[in-house]
Formats: structure tokens, C-alpha cells, sequence
RNA sequence: GGGCGGUUAGCUCAGCGGUAGAGCACUACAUUGACAUUGUAGUGGUCGUUGGUUCGAUCCCAAUACCGCCCA
């Protein structure tokens, strides 16, 4: 027989169609376009302005570097977890979307793709100098369009609920403009200024990157010891010359002294004399400092100021009182330059230190080579090596803004979610260096200064401003070519985005400070950091109150997850094959402060959650339960009788506190495990049984558990809601009476504190489940055949335990197969098993069933094993310091175990020693 | 060299003062019944080591070993 046909007649009224029966599976892919729609179409996403409670976090802005991946999806949904509660919960939840122009990862993109195409043309690759300012700039907005529009419909596939209307770009103009008031307010403050040092210098990018963008490497290379001889041919203790060890043999020719320990034992022979530059043919002194160990090399080292930042450093100490020559051998390409001998002018530095080594090889001053292991600097973004180079540019100051955030912290202003992202932070603060600003690239914001004359020289003038300087200042300024790094743009997130410096909109009165910030671990000091310092200086309050940071995600055997593994996973194809919701959850049940292990096993569990929800509602609809914001609002809960109703609002209302107390608490894989085990196991696996032979009953107590149900449903699927937005939203549709327009996304969070719990009705139910449990228990261990019923005997039951048991005799047959369950004074006898249960003794008889070995045994080993117990709480009752000072709750707490055990020893000792003696 | 973590079941991880939990894996049984993307039951751990605090320590403190990340 069809199974459609008595189907039909059960299902509710808002499903009248047979056909239309739910399949066993969950589809995600159509619901999730159909409701990723819906609800923007709604107007579900706009952002509350009225004065309700705020709630508010940045997105973190993603760069428009190409596509998203596996983290991009965790800091995202994450937050929209919590976003899609406070919205449920009436706030005004504001989950502020928008990308980062990325400026040095743009070019770095752009160069690869130029390098690309001309490969497969043949040619030679296009750099952006001979491209032209104008004409990259053109490039880089259409990729950005291309990367922009990648990522919003990523976002929007994944179910994250911001407020598209108000996107935010990086270098949209009102954020340029903001970006531009900075910069001239915190150089007016002082917090700004123009210095020339020596940066990290990317050759191939040619511009400065922050010291925190520089990646130490371990590199193989050589120790070169190269002869540099005195003047004349003198000879000091017999020897003609110094040995110098360097690993960079290329700079000897900017060498401008030679630096010895002051303690060193041949110092007070050599201090003060003067040594001739090899090639160079150049004299420079020999001069003590302790910044050299004794113990590297040859005791001594050459100090090149432009290239070594130990050595800058040194000639700043030394300059005056030795008169120290600065020279910079390079072009800003990394060839060498017109400092250097003609032999070299337009080498490229690793080709100029080959050249170096044969030429100084060929006049004998090579003593002898070593292969020498040492850390270089690479550029984070383009892994070139890098060069420090003497610049000018563009420096804030670190002490100061970090001061402010200091006293932020110190004050509570903003709290850490990880205890330990504090220590690290401090850390930072407290160590803090100037922060090189300035980039010598073209992508991103331009800096508002201009300039009149040569740097660095005579008549040089700066003007910090918006606009050009007007005629009134006269000819000849020009604006400064660098752009402002990534970072200073994007530290201003939390307020630009809100319409700063425009004081006066309602967005940033009502959104500022922020009430979270979250991101990777990784870019705490870039990025959250840079957003503390901007705030506190330029808002004069923190920009967030919680500061939220997770680990990265590695590969299932805990490697990062790069391409040229090849272990990168594609969030857009795990959404494909297991549904959004499903990778939605996996990502906040692996959430963690710690690095995280993801792998396709979890979505697939999670995957197996779905289709496990969507039975359930199945069952609901084929047993004509409706459950929809109607019957939740019709429902009165005071009206309940049957305790199993009463225990699954109980239930309902623990894993919904559980569930708030761990998302308030950023423990996102807590309030999944919550919601999990209590959908789970809980409401299916026990309610959905339990209730079966309740339903079948037909009478007042069907339609009661029928009501129950379908309201329990309700709040089950808007507890899961924001974890898994798609399937919980089709599902409440499904079968919704509500009127057209409405939403599960927008309806009320269940406000788990007005429910009234029967507390005796769900203790007796807690029995229920005791008993029922142990019965199951039994049937796999006395091997019964699964069909086959049981007559059985209570011993010792309490009246509410018998009266529970009496009034579900029905869930007794249906689940363990009980047919009937008659109260008896007499012990278990022969041919009898016995269970302990609620502080009763059940008894079953078995006529032939029971191995008695083998329960002579099973029985020992629990009279054995509540003996140990015992034996143990014996112990600490006769502790006096136990009963003294640990808890009373916990003293009577012991003190009733102990009785509930020494109670069920002497009826299994009884049973020992009579019906099962040997 | 400095800073910050981690060490709990075969694997991946929770828990963090009253001698331990989940998922996966494994074993047995079940399957016309919402769901085999299933159900029921079970196996499996001296919570890295050593001290200390405490009536009581996987949990707090200290030392130590090993592993990891960040900075220099």
C-alpha cells in the first residue's frame, strides 16, 4: 500500500498537497537561494535606527584580493550567530559590511597577473612604472569590482545577515575623506611626522613595508672573511691587516667604520686606527663599541649605517665624535648606484655580491668562506628579500597612541574574551615603535601633504592638508606621490564606516564604541591594535567593547592550509555538498581561541544534524502537529497536565540558558554542543519517542502533547536559527500560518525566564527516563529478542515513581516492550534478574534467559564497584575536616548517596546469597 | 634571547576544585515503524612528570620535559 494515501489525511492544513511531502533528505541548495533572497528582498537585513538597545560589530573587512576561503567563512558566521540572536532579541543588531582596497596585496595580485600573461605571450612582464599611475589605477578598480562582487555574494551564499545598504569601501570617498581629516588631525596633534631612517625596503614592490610585515626567515648562506688592510703596508703585531666576517659582502663598499668590543683584548692596540676599505680604497677608524660580540666571526664587524639597522644605529652613537660616512649603495630597485665603482653601477645586489667576492678574491684579501645559517627579513606579502634602505617617509608615533589604549584597557573599557590576548597586547603596547605610514605604492589613499623644494635640503617646505595649497602659498608644491599604509585606513573601521568625521549622523552615536570586534589572532597588532590607537585618539573612546579573536584554521592533520599543498578547502563547494548550515555550524562548534582542525568528516556530522531536524519535522507533520508562530502564541503553558510535556519544557528552557550564557560568553563551541545534544538527543531521540504512544492515545492527552509539540518545535528551530539560518527558516515557513512577510529571522528570541516549570512533573519524568533507560539496558544484555514483551515486578518503589510508571504504562510497552508492571513485597527469586532504579528494585522475570555465571558475576563486580564508592564516601564522612569545611550541599549530598548505596548493596547481597547462590 | 600558549580515550578536542565528557573510530544487536546521513547498548583514560596549597587537585601555585605560535 502507498504510504501517501493515509499520510495525506494526517498532514496539517497548511500542507493539503500529498505530493508536496517533505523528501527524507534536505535539499540545501534551492531553499538557500530562495531565502538568501527573501530576506533581503523583506528588508530582514536593514539595520534598526530607533532606540532600541544597539548591537554592534564591524565586519572584518576582507581584502579584494579574489575569493573567500575557509576563514573568511568562520569570522563571519561567527559573528552573525550573534548578530541574528540580538536581532531576535529585539536589539538593534548591526553587522557592518564592506571590503579593504589592500593596497600592497592589490599590486602584488595585479603583477602576478601582468607576469602571467605575458608569460603565455612570450614576453616580458609589464611593471606598473611603465604602466603608468593613471592607467594601474584603472586596473586595480576593475579588480577590485571583480573581488568586490566575489565576496558580497559569498557573504550573502553563507547566510551572513548584514546591512548591505550600507556597504563600505575602503576608499569610497567619503571614507577618503575621513581618511584624510586623520592624518591632518593627528599630525596637528603632533602624532605625525616626516623622518629619514632606514626602512624595510621591498626592491621588487619598491616601497617601505612596516616592521610587522617583515617575515623572519632562516636563510643558508656564507660568512665571507675578508682581509681589510692598515694603511701603507703598516703591520701592527705582525699582521698586515683586520679579518672582517661578513654575510654581506655587496655593502663593504658603503662601509664607513669598524666596530670592536671594548673589552676585547686587541682593542687597546686597535682603537683609533685606520684600516683601507677593500675595492673601495677608502680609510675608516676603528672604533670600540659593545654592541659587537666578541664571540661571531672574527670579533669584529664593519658598520654599514644605509644598510644595517644595528649599524644605523651605531652611527648614530658615533657620527659626530668620528665623523662616519652614510653612503647608500642602491637604487630603489635594489641595482646598485652611482656610490658604487663603475664595475658595479646597475648590477643587481645579488649579482653585485658575486662580483664583490671574485674581485676581493682576486686581490688576495678573501682569507676563508664558511656556510653560515641566518635569519633574513622577507616581505610578508611578495616573500622578497628585504633591504633596509635609507628613506624619508612618514612615521606616527608609537608611545603616544599607545598610551591611550593602555589606559583603555586599564580602565575595563574594552574587555578580552582570551585572557591571553591581553598579555599579548600589552606586550605590544608596552614595546611599541614608531609606525612607518607611508608606502611608495599607488593603490589607496594618497597622503594630504605637499611639498615645495628637495628634501632634505635647504627651502624645503611641507604643507599638511586637505586641499592643494591655493596661490596664495605661491608655486612649485606638488603633492606627495606615497599612499598611507593599508592598515591606517583600515584602524579607523569602526567609526569611518559610520559616517565619522561628519560627528552628527545617528549611526555613529548609536553604533560607537562598537560592541565587538572579532578576527583572526593573527592580525591583533596590525589590526586591532591600529583600531585601539585610532579610537581612543581620534573618538576618545575605545572603538569596541569585547574583543574577540579565534586561531587559524589547519588542515585535519593541523597543517596551515596553503595552495601549493594543494589542502586548501572551498567553502563555496562545502556549502554545495553539505548545505550552508551544515559548514555554519561546523565552524562555530570548532570555534576556539587555540588554532582549529577543521576537516569535511565534521561538516558531514553537521550535515547529518540537518537531515536529522528535517525528520523530525517530518514526523511532526505526519502525526498533523503544526508548529508555527500561531500555535506558539496560542499556547498556554500553564495548562499543561502530562509531565513528559512538562519535562520538555524544562528541557527546552535549560538548553536555551545554556545555549545564551555560552554565546554572551563568546563559547561558541559550547552553545552548538548545547543545541546539538538537546535537539539531539533530547528532543528527538527522547521526546519525539516518548510521545509516539501519547499521540496514538486520541484522547485529551494526544491533543495536549500535539499542541506541546508543535510549540516546543517552534522554539526549537528559532533557537537554532542563528547557527543554521536556511533550513530553520524553511522549515518554520513550511508550515507557518503566519501572514505573508513574516520571517523566523525576525521573530522573537524565546524568552526562556517567563516559562513556568513544573519542577515535580519533570523530576517524575526524570525517573521515567531512569527507568526506561536501565530496562533498555537490560534487553540488550539478557540478549531478549527485540519484539518481545515483558511481564515485570516493582519492588520498594516510591509512590511517584510507581505513579509515573503507572500512568505511562503505554511508553513502557512501546519503548522497552513492558506489558505490564505490577508492585510486589516479595525479593527477586530464581530465574529472576533484578535492577536498581530510582531507589526501586525492578524484577524481571527470565525463566531460562539468564546465564547465572554469568550474572553471579556481572553482579559481583556492581556489588564490587558500589562498594569501592562506598567505601570512599565512608572515608571522607569520617573525615572531620570534610564535614567541617566542605559545603553543606555537598556534605548532605554525599551523606544520601551513601544511604542510596548501602540501601542497594544489601539487596544485591540478598540476591547473592539467595536466588543466585551457587 | 624575549613573549604567549598547549600536553585529557586510538584520532580531534571540551571540561577546569568533590577521582572525567563529546564527535569520529571500534564492538554487539536491531531495521516494513520520521530519519541507515538511523536506533539501542558497549569497549576504551593512573587527565605530560615532580613538588606545593587544600579536608579534597585533571582543575590553583611552582619547577621540569616535550610540542607549537609570535617577536628579536
Amino acid at each position: 500500500m502507498p504510504m501517501t494515501a493515509p499520510l495525506a489525511q494526517s498532514l496539517s492544513t497548511t500542507e493539503a498537497n500529498p505530493d508536496s511531502r517533505p523528501d527524507t533528505r534536505f535539499s540545501p541548495a534551492a531553499v538557500e537561494a530562495r531565502w538568501a533572497e527573501a530576506w533581503e528582498v523583506g528588508g530582514c537585513f536593514t539595520t534598526r535606527l530607533d532606540a532600541a538597545e544597539p548591537f554592534a560589530i564591524m565586519m572584518p573587512p576582507p581584502n579584494v584580493t579574489g575569493t573567500l576561503h575557509l576563514g573568511h567563512a568562520l569570522d563571519n558566521t561567527l559573528p552573525d550567530i550573534l548578530i541574528r540572536r540580538a536581532r531576535m532579541q529585539g536589539k538593534a543588531a548591526l553587522y557592518q559590511p564592506g571590503t579593504d582596497h589592500a593596497s600592497i596585496a592589490v599590486h602584488v595580485v595585479l603583477e602576478k597577473q601582468w607576469a602571467k600573461e605575458a608569460k603565455e605571450k612570450g614576453q616580458k612582464a609589464l611593471s606598473r612604472f611603465a604602466l603608468g599611475r593613471e592607467k594601474f589605477m584603472e586596473q586595480a578598480w576593475a579588480w577590485k569590482d571583480y573581488s568586490h562582487g566575489q565576496i558580497s555574494s559569498q557573504l550573502r551564499k553563507l547566510g551572513i545577515s548584514c546591512d548591505w545598504a550600507n556597504e563600505r569601501f575602503t576608499m569610497d570617498a567619503a571614507y577618503v575623506k575621513a581618511v584624510n581629516t586623520a592624518f591632518v588631525q593627528l599630525h596637528a596633534q603632533g602624532l605625525i611626522y616626516r623622518g629619514q631612517r632606514l626602512v624595510n625596503w621591498d626592491p621588487k614592490m619598491q616601497t617601505a613595508v612596516s616592521d610587522l610585515e617583515v617575515t623572519h626567515k632562516e636563510v643558508k648562506g656564507h660568512l665571507w672573511h675578508v682581509r681589510y688592510k692598515f694603511e701603507n703596508g703598516q703591520l701592527y703585531n705582525g699582521n698586515d691587516g683586520i679579518e672582517i666576517a661578513t654575510t654581506r659582502p655587496e655593502t663593504i663598499l658603503a662601509d664607513g667604520a669598524i666596530a670592536i668590543h671594548p673589552a676585547d683584548p686587541r682593542a687597546a692596540d686597535l682603537v683609533g686606527r685606520t684600516v683601507l676599505v677593500p675595492l673601495a680604497n677608502r680609510t675608516i677608524k676603528i672604533i670600540a663599541d659593545e654592541m659587537v660580540d666578541p664571540d661571531f666571526g672574527s670579533g669584529m664587524v664593519k658598520i654599514t649605517a644605509a644598510h644595517d639597522f644595528n649599524d644605523f644605529a651605531f652611527y648614530q652613537r658615533h657620527k659626530v665624535a668620528h665623523n662616519i660616512p652614510l653612503i647608500n649603495l642602491m637604487n630603489p630597485n635594489g641595482t646598485m648606484n652611482s656610490n658604487c665603482p663603475a664595475d658595479y653601477v646597475g648590477l643587481d645586489r645579488f649579482k653585485a655580491r658575486k662580483k664583490i667576492i671574485e674581485d676581493i678574491e682576486a686581490i688576495g684579501q678573501l682569507i676563508k668562506v664558511e656556510p653560515h645559517t641566518h635569519n633574513v627579513g622577507h616581505a610578508e606579502r611578495d616573500d622578497t628579500i628585504l633591504e633596509p634602505y635609507l628613506t624619508w617617509q612618514w612615521y606616527a608615533k608609537g608611545a603616544p597612541l599607545a598610551a591611550g589604549c593602555l589606559q583603555a584597557i586599564d580602565q575595563g573599557e574594552v574587555q578580552f574574551i582570551n585572557a591571553r590576548d591581553q598579555k599579548v597586547m600589552r606586550h605590544w603596547l608596552e614595546n611599541i615603535e614608531d609606525w612607518c605610514i607611508s608606502r611608495q605604492l599607488w593603490w589607496g589613499h594618497r597622503i594630504p601633504a605637499w611639498f615645495k623644494g628637495v628634501e632634505g635640503e635647504a627651502g624645503f617646505e611641507v604643507k599638511i592638508q586637505e586641499a592643494a595649497p591655493g596661490p596664495e602659498f605661491g608655486e612649485g608644491w606638488r603633492q606627495d606621490e606615497d599612499i598611507l599604509d593599508t592598515w591606517f585606513s583600515s584602524a579607523m573601521w569602526p567609526f569611518a564606516t559610520q559616517g565619522w568625521p561628519n560627528a552628527t549622523t545617528a549611526r555613529l552615536a548609536q553604533f560607537y564604541p562598537n560592541s565587538a570586534i572579532n578576527s583572526g589572532r593573527d592580525i591583533l597588532p596590525f589590526w586591532i591594535m591600529k583600531m585601539l590607537m585610532m579610537g581612543t585618539q581620534l573618538m576618545g573612546q575605545a572603538p569596541f567593547k569585547t574583543i574577540y579573536t579565534h586561531g587559524l584554521i589547519l588542515d585535519e592533520k593541523g597543517q596551515k592550509m596553503s595552495k601549493s599543498k594543494g589542502n586548501v578547502l572551498n567553502p563555496l563547494e562545502l556549502m554545495e555538498k553539505y548545505g550552508t548550515d551544515a559548514l555554519r555550524f561546523t565552524m562555530a562548534s570548532i570555534a576556539s581561541s587555540e588554532d582549529m582542525r577543521f576537516s569535511e568528516a565534521k561538516v558531514e556530522q553537521n550535515r547529518n544534524f540537518c537531515t536529522k531536524l528535517w525528520n523530525a519535522a517530518r514526523l511532526l507533520q505526519m502525526n498533523g502537529v503544526s508548529y508555527n508562530a500561531e500555535v506558539a502564541k496560542e499556547f498556554h503553558l500553564r495548562i499543561l497536565k502530562h509531565p513528559i510535556n512538562h519535562w520538555i519544557v524544562g528541557k527546552l528552557k535549560k538548553a536555551t540558558i545554556a545555549v545564551d550564557m555560552h554565546l554572551d560568553a563568546w563559547e561558541f563551541n559550547q552553545a552548538t554542543h548545547h543545541a546539538y545534544h538537546f535537539t539531539w538527543g533530547t528532543f528527538c531521540d527522547w521526546y519525539l519517542e516518548l510521545t509516539k504512544p501519547m499521540l496514538a492515545q486520541g484522547d485529551e492527552v494526544a491533543e495536549e502533547t500535539r499542541a506541546c509539540m508543535g510549540w516546543a518545535f517552534t522554539y526549537v528551530l528559532g533557537l537554532l536559527h542563528p547557527f543554521m539560518p536556511f533550513i530553520t527558516e524553511e522549515l518554520w515557513q513550511k508550515h507557518t500560518a503566519a501572514p505573508q512577510g513574516h520571517f523566523l529571522m525576525l521573530q522573537p528570541w524565546p524568552d526562556v525566564h517567563i516559562w513556568p516549570i513544573d519542577y515535580e512533573a519533570y523530576g517524575h519524568t526524570t525517573l521515567l527516563v531512569e527507568v526506561l533507560t536501565l530496562l533498555r539496558q537490560a534487553r540488550t544484555q539478557y540478549k531478549l529478542p527485540p519484539k518481545s514483551k515483558l511481564e515485570i515486578f516493582i519492588r520498594n518503589a516510591a509512590p511517584e515513581l510507581l505513579s509515573v510508571l503507572q500512568t505511562n504504562a503505554a511508553v513502557l510497552n512501546t519503548i522497552v516492550g513492558v506489558e505490564t508492571l505490577t508492585p510486589r513485597t516479595q525479593a527477586a527469586g530464581q530465574g529472576e534478574a533484578m535492577l536498581q532504579a530510582a531507589g526501586a528494585e525492578i524484577i524481571l522475570p527470565l525463566q531460562g534467559l539468564v546465564d547465572f555465571a554469568a550474572e553471579r558475576a556481572r553482579l559481583g563486580k556492581e556489588v564490587e564497584k558500589q562498594q569501592t564508592e562506598l567505601t570512599r564516601l565512608q572515608g571522607l564522612m569520617n573525615n572531620p575536616g570534610f564535614t567541617a569545611r566542605a559545603p553543606a550541599d555537598e556534605v548532605a549530598e554525599k551523606r544520601s548517596r551513601e544511604a542510596e548505596l548501602q540501601a542497594g548493596l544489601v539487596g544485591l547481597q540478598a540476591l547473592l546469597d539467595g536466588p543466585y547462590k551457587v
